[in-house]
RNA sequence: GCCCCCGUAGCUCAGUUGGAUAGAGCAACGGAUUUCUAAUCCGUCGGUCGGAGGUUCGAAUCCUCCCGGGGGCGCCA
């Protein structure tokens, strides 16, 4: 395709001199016609118009001008079709040429010719809490878009910006440490489940409820009412007093409360990693970026933008205004205290002039869109978008989720309205999965089950998860991502090990040595192996453009496209009782490579793949 | 009230940045197998792309206005 372009631009050179050379593009792509064509180009509509001529003629002009004898079957005039379009038949030694030459090490994707650094926002647990089913999306995305990167060459830098500071954080170590000194928990043995319980205790009780209290006053509910809340709001300010005290305290490093917030950060982090290793992702310690590592940049950014006047006083706030927003950037409250906004103009700052981002992606719910737009304005105002190995300034992008919904299309939840644990999801995900696999799969030992019932699961609920767009809400369902069929997990798994089960059984039973076929010959004959050839040649540009979108659903896409592919070929094409030798040659190594294409773009998702099941 | 996102087959979703006759899977129906792993393949059925205008050779895609659903809107994170 990119030699295409190239010849079609050079045709349009030689065509329409006085055409600007960044004007000739061809616009190729792969045919809509199948039975007419292998590519398309479109370019002569467009060209067409800009020179004000007849599409046709121009098209016309092209194809008189074109050079692609040698990898092209011959353009005519009946290659132009329609308004101006050009139909364009690849040659078989051709399309053999280009498969042969994309089996090598990096199965055609070039290496990069600017080499970014993509500093990747996932994950984002608070402490103190479980991971939930929120959590899944920042988790997967997060890391196979981090994925992506390190796979087109680029550098990937992971930021799990755990929320680890403030006041919540201070009222539940508040809690656990006044609980903890009256001996009636035990931080050590202490769960994450307690933990949490404790957590929403804390808030409630911080929580006070003036507006009850007013109600209650108004309408003159009874004097036992009345004092029950102002009890409690009374108890609540106490309570709030005591987590802004531990919160100063906290921020002093005081030993005896930092080292309850240190437990807590602990036991959260643990179960996060473990959660995280449980789905494949790539989310270490060594990823964590807390809130609390930014609290001593917070003052001397808000006092740098003070004093460049790009921070302004507002109703007692300090604000940067963005351009194009209604709702500036609050930076720092009335009371002096500082916002989660603060912390993200600082976490700019360091992941683009610190890890040298040339990109910086977050992977966080796409609610949050306005607080990003705020926060990305108001860095690019102070400059802390301009990366110092270039000078120019960072892509800063919010690669923005929707929500997992349940049946009824609500929000996903238990039934009796909780969050759903996320270990709880995975470890369901592998249950259903090894029901399945210990019906269909019982001549397998049963070691290998479980493994095979733990691949499955894991990929059935990330590919469910990936393989939509973004920024859509989607609706969970196991029964579905479970189904076996379809586009889903276990398909991609079947044909991966499909592809891997016949090269096996050449060695096994036709007694080739593997790496026999490495080098054979490929010869295209068959429909089945061209449309597999022409499948196999659109993997680099598909990671291309899933990385400049950010749009992991691409691949998700292109696979199943490809093992579906695969499987026609599979069921048309005999490769071991292949006519002869050289075709069965010619087959194995397209079945190889196929292999290769599809466990490549399943471990640039993030998804475990099989050698049987 | 203002702003953002979404609306495609009965259901769940794609649609290569404006290209030809809008595609998959599920569901329904029919066919293929003494298998190269049938967890498969092939076929049939199913659409005024929420609606109405506009832009142009050409619109699911871009613009405007409506309808419907969701979300967000200065000192929570």
């Amino acid at each position: 395709m990119q030699i295409l372009q190239e010849r079609f631009a050079m045709a349009i050179g030689r065509a329409f001199p006085e055409v600007d050379p960044a004007e000739r593009d061809p616009l190729i792509t792969g045919s809509k016609m199948a039975k007419l064509a292998d590519f398309q180009s479109n370019g002569a509509m467009a060209l067409g118009k800009k020179l004000g001529k007849n599409p046709r003629e121009v098209a016309a002009a092209i194809v008189k001008h074109v050079d692609v004898a040698d990898i092209a079957e011959p353009l005519t005039e009946q290659s132009i079709a329609g308004p101006g379009f050009i139909n364009i038949k690849l040659r078989s030694d051709a399309l053999a040429m280009l498969v042969t030459r994309m089996d090598g090490a990096t199965l055609g994707v070039p290496v990069p010719e600017v080499k970014e650094t993509a500093v990747v926002d996932l994950c984002g647990v608070n402490l103190a809490k479980q991971m939930h089913i929120g959590h899944l999306r920042a988790v997967i995305i997060g890391d196979a878009i981090a994925r992506l990167f390190e796979r087109l060459g680029h550098n990937a830098v992971r930021q799990n910006h755990v929320g680890d500071w403030g006041l919540p954080i201070a009222m539940v170590t508040a809690k656990l440490k006044q609980l903890s000194d009256a001996k009636k928990i035990d931080m050590a043995t202490l769960s994450l489940d307690s933990m949490e319980k404790l957590y929403k205790l804390s808030q409630l009780e911080c929580a006070a409820e003036e507006r009850g209290l007013a109600m209650a006053r108004k309408y003159r509910m009874g004097p036992k009412v009345i004092a029950e809340l102002e009890a409690q709001v009374e108890g609540a300010k106490e309570a709030m007093a005591h987590a802004k005290q531990t919160l100063v305290k906290l921020q002093a490093h005081e030993p005896a409360v930092f080292a309850i917030w240190q437990r807590i950060s602990d036991i959260t982090m643990k179960a996060c990693l473990d959660t995280c290793a449980a789905l494949h992702s790539n989310v270490k310690a060594e990823h964590s970026a807390g809130e609390s590592s930014y609290a001593l940049e917070l003052g001397p950014v808000v006092e740098e933008l003070t004093k460049r006047g790009i921070a302004e006083e507002s109703a007692g706030a300090l604000i940067v205004r963005v351009e194009g927003l209604e709702e500036p950037c609050i930076i720092r409250k009335s009371d002096g205290g500082y916002l989660y906004a603060t912390t993200d103009v600082a976490a700019i700052r360091r992941r683009v002039q610190k890890l040298d981002g040339t990109r910086v992606i977050y992977c966080v719910d796409i609610r949050q869109s306005l607080h990003f737009k705020q926060v990305f304005g108001a860095a690019h105002r102070a400059g802390y978008d301009i990366n110092l190995a270039t000078k120019k300034p960072a892509r800063l992008e919010h690669a923005g989720f929707g929500m997992v919904l349940g049946d009824d299309g609500r929000p996903f939840k238990t039934r009796s309205g909780e969050n759903v644990k996320l270990m709880d999801v995975i470890n369901e995900a592998i249950r259903r999965a090894a029901a399945v696999v210990n019906e269909r799969s019982a001549e397998l030992p049963e070691a290998q089950r479980a493994r095979v019932a733990e691949a499955v699961g894991v990929a059935a609920l990330k590919y469910a998860d990936l393989s939509n767009d973004r920024v859509k809400d989607y609706v969970f369902s196991f029964d579905r991502m479970l189904a076996f069929e379809g586009n889903t997990g276990p398909y991609l798994l079947y044909a991966l090990v499909r592809t891997r089960s016949i090269q096996r059984k050449a060695t096994a039973e036709r007694a080739i040595q593997p790496g026999t076929w490495t080098n054979a010959p490929i010869a295209i004959g068959e429909p089945a192996e061209k449309t597999l050839a022409l499948t196999l040649l659109r993997y680099p540009g598909v990671l291309a453009s899933a990385a400049e979108a950010l749009e992991p659903h691409r691949i998700c896409n292109y696979i199943y496209d490809l093992a579906g592919t695969f499987s026609s070929f599979f069921d048309q094409c005999p490769v071991l009782k292949a006519p002869d030798d050289a075709t069965m040659l010619s087959r194995l190594r397209l079945c190889a490579l196929t292999e290769r294409v599809l466990a490549d773009g399943l471990t640039t998702l993030g998804l475990p793949t099989l050698e049987r099941m």
